[in-house]
DNA sequence: ACGTTGACGGATT
DNA sequence: TAATCCGCCAACG
């Protein structure tokens, strides 16, 4: 498998497991697809490919980044997933995504 | 072939 | 707390 296609497949296999009513930041997904520190080439991924979850996909604390009127789209389609907002930002306490049988070192336990 | 860009993130200052 | 720096690496011009 090329590095180039094993990364990008790697990484939209990683966004088709966040679940409905969850989101995963960039870093995370880099993260989970094998590629730690690779948040950039996920935005790549998420630009070559549909039929992907997309909205699931969001910046470090919750943040959306994506721009304009489709940053307000991927709101309204997380909203309607049941993600709950706090802010501008997805209230990641309840909404962030778990990923199985991975362990990082999301930030200091204790709170 | 080479420099720049990109829905980023985390560390450093 | 905010501004800046650097690593990531495929795609583009």
């Amino acid at each position: 498998m090329r590095t180039s296609d094993g990364m990008f497949a790697r990484i939209r296999s990683a966004i088709r497991k966040i679940p409905r009513g969850k989101v995963a930041t960039y870093g995370d997904v880099a993260y989970a697809a094998g590629f730690p520190g690779a948040a950039r080439q996920v935005v790549w991924a998420l630009h070559g490919s549909r039929g992907l979850p997309w909205q699931r996909v969001v910046g470090a604390g919750g943040k959306i980044l994506l721009p304009g009127i489709q940053g307000a789209e991927q709101r309204l389609r997380l909203q309607s997933e049941g993600v709950a907002f706090i802010g501008l930002r997805v209230d990641m306490k309840q909404h962030r995504y778990a990923w199985p049988m991975l362990r990082k070192k999301r930030g200091k336990t204790h709170r």
